[in-house]
DNA sequence: CAATGTGAAGACCTTCACAGCC
DNA sequence: GGCTGTGAAGGTCTTCACATTG
């Protein structure tokens, strides 16, 4: 896992990625309310983490504030856009037209955000043919053609968990290497192929465990300190 | 930030605290087939993760394993739901009935594993009154009753950002200390409450980051190694 | 002998504190 | 003076490798 890489991106954390697109939002609604430079402290503010964290994470992606002034939002939306790769479009097929898959296909944030619904796909015949926002849902079989059509590079599973690890593989054979996986089930997929879990029932039970948690320590003493590393 | 905490419960490593659900799952399916021991090596692959990590945390929890053979599947089951919290069942309220509050109150993963949805609100007079699996949608103006009444103990908010901090202020005002988060906003609450956020939008654009990196390294070589650390 | 449990080493991430620059 | 950028220190998490035990 070495270094090199090139291309005008060094090599940047995991953990430093994950936070960028929570910059991304603070810096738009920032610019939005008429800021032109932003402190590393007005960042942190903004999103709930400590200006030491934001600066050591926006000199990971390069050095574009001004010692003494801050950051100009404008470079840096536009920075952090590029490294994120958000400079192109992305277009999505999600798998599964449940509940989720349905409010997944509704949402207006992807749209907002560069990603553009162009496919939809499902194994009940009662949901093919029908139309969400305009874009027919079409049988599973056809996943592999309409992502090639489509030029799709992002694959959202959406499905029962019995059904996720079929879709993933028809995902991974239409030549998508990056998917969501919002089903309850593992899926493993050739190295090369980058899958990120959600998982809704999880979250709730993580909460548990801190719930009971501070339930129990209130009964010994002070409450305790909060926080749950996501 | 301290030690102690008794109660049959030692310090478990929030790392730890997020896979155990993993491992639950894994190991309520392996029951299912009929296996009464399960070695780490088993759960390793039913969840993709190493057997050495799988050691490392199931000893965080206590050691219920035995040389030579194995955990015992339903005692481990038993031992993670208590850790967990499981053993009780847990009311929550959702605030916004949009798309992703519907999909999230028709969920059956939550009520399979004791998350009652005990009640729904929303600002929307259209919406209020309506009902959702029998659940009538309430003013938000009633969760701290509801809440109360109910005996909630962890709130779920799926409104858009601009309701996001009001709707948290709110359950916080009502007591609950545990709040999962879908609104693409930070919230910011009393230490002593714990937040986890969910950000649907902000999951793709970390794809899109792998993606595009897989893409760059491809056109001058081997493809990189993959994988996105939640 | 097979598989757990765990010290120790190593990788990664966060926090601190201050030098450096505008 | 104010704020960034960053080495160094301190944590936390992961991986390794093996002693331990039924």
């Amino acid at each position: 896992m070495g270094s090199g890489s090139r291309s005008g991106g060094r090599d940047i954390p995991d953990s430093t990625v994950a936070r960028l697109p929570l910059y991304l939002r603070a810096l738009v609604d920032l610019a939005a309310t008429g800021d032109r430079t932003v402190s590393s402290e007005a960042l942190a503010e903004a999103t709930g983490l400590t200006s030491a964290k934001v600066r050591k994470d926006l000199s990971n992606v390069g050095s574009y504030g001004t010692r003494g002034i801050g950051y100009d939002a404008a470079s840096l939306i536009h920075e952090i856009r590029r490294v994120l790769g958000l400079t192109q479009h992305w277009a999505i097929v999600i798998a599964g037209v449940g509940n989720l898959g349905r409010a997944l296909a509704h949402y207006k944030g992807f749209a907002e955000r560069g990603f553009r619904v162009a496919a939809l796909v499902d194994v009940d015949p009662d949901k093919i043919g029908r139309k969400l926002d305009g874009l027919e849902i079409r049988p599973v079989e056809e996943l592999e053609a309409l992502a090639a059509r489509e030029e799709v590079a992002i694959g959202v599973i959406a499905t029962p968990a019995s059904e996720a690890q079929d879709v993933a593989d028809r995902m991974v054979a239409a030549g998508i290497r990056s998917i969501l996986n919002f089903a309850p089930a593992v899926v493993t997929v050739d190295e090369g192929v980058t899958v990120r879990k959600v998982d809704l029932a999880t979250e709730l039970q993580i909460l548990a465990y801190y719930e009971q948690r501070n339930a129990e320590s209130f009964e010994e003493g002070s409450p305790r300190d909060a926080s749950a590393g996501s």
